[in-house]
DNA sequence: ATAGCAATTTAGCCTTGACTAACTTTAAAA
DNA sequence: TTTTAAAGTTAGTCAAGGCTAAATTGCTAT
């Protein structure tokens, strides 16, 4: 008995793996969400040609998930008008915003570069736990 | 001019994402080829019943995804026999263990929890770069 | 007022990665 | 040796998240 306790990590992965799934699912959501907060902070309105040029993917694409997102409660829009966030959309995206800075913040604090720093945070926030978290905020503001 | 330059990286992420899909197609791979690996190491072979109960999935998930590793040239299988590593799964495997236990190393060292540690490295591993592995790495090792 | 262009939507297709249900093969126990 | 349970396979379904091509709408300039 007790080998798939936690005392034997190696035999209890399916929890991890399920919740990395899970993870991935929300993704695209929070990009979404982030990024349409972006936008409207930045340009007034979140139109599905702005997104598609930041995501590099196509129009029919943003459509599609603009259409997921709304089907969640994340976002409104009517047909030709631009796309605004709901309240549980604009929750998401603040949760989003401050946890890229923290992680960010932190990738730099460490030394790495700028740009790559960039460009890692956008991957691994959404694999970040709460705890995690706190550890990097916590270390940034230097203990 | 100049507003999409590197100065103003606001106005190019598309690239980020671009890489952020890419990431997101291998992942499965490297968790595949890590967990066969795992198994070869531990168990002396890799069956599917043992990748479907690690994993959390079905056996007809873990089939489909190793005609796919197979297709792609990561892994050899006979119908109803044990799952190997070509040379180039081996290879994929033994980096993304390196890189797995970089990442889970770094996060202990700054003060996460081992059990939070093990899930987050999960999620981390597939989306560090080159250049801030090095710096975890580095970081681990005490400068 | 309307012509034309840019933006958006729709329709149809693809792959990945998940599932269930039903079937086949292998291997071990009786 | 035969039965049976476990392992593996196959077929069919589904949602997410991409794509292209074609239709539609809205805006702007003539």
């Amino acid at each position: 008995m007790g080998e798939d306790s936690a005392l034997n990590p190696r035999h209890n992965k399916a929890e991890v793996f399920a919740r990395l799934r899970d993870a991935h699912a929300r993704e695209v959501t929070e990009d979404y969400v982030e990024m349409i907060g972006d936008l409207i902070a930045e340009e007034g309105e979140a139109r599905s040609v702005a997104l598609a040029e930041r995501f590099g993917v196509t129009a029919a694409t943003v459509n599609n998930t603009i259409k997921r997102l709304e089907r969640d409660g994340f976002v409104t829009s009517r047909p030709y008008r631009a796309i605004f966030l709901t309240e549980k959309g604009e929750a998401l995206a603040k949760k989003c915003r401050e946890r890229h800075q923290i992680v960010y913040n932190f990738l730099v604090s460490i030394g790495v570069d700028p740009e790559v720093a960039e460009f890692d945070a956008e991957g691994i926030e959404h694999h970040v736990s709460e705890e995690t978290l706190r550890v990097f905020a916590r270390s940034v503001s230097g203990l």
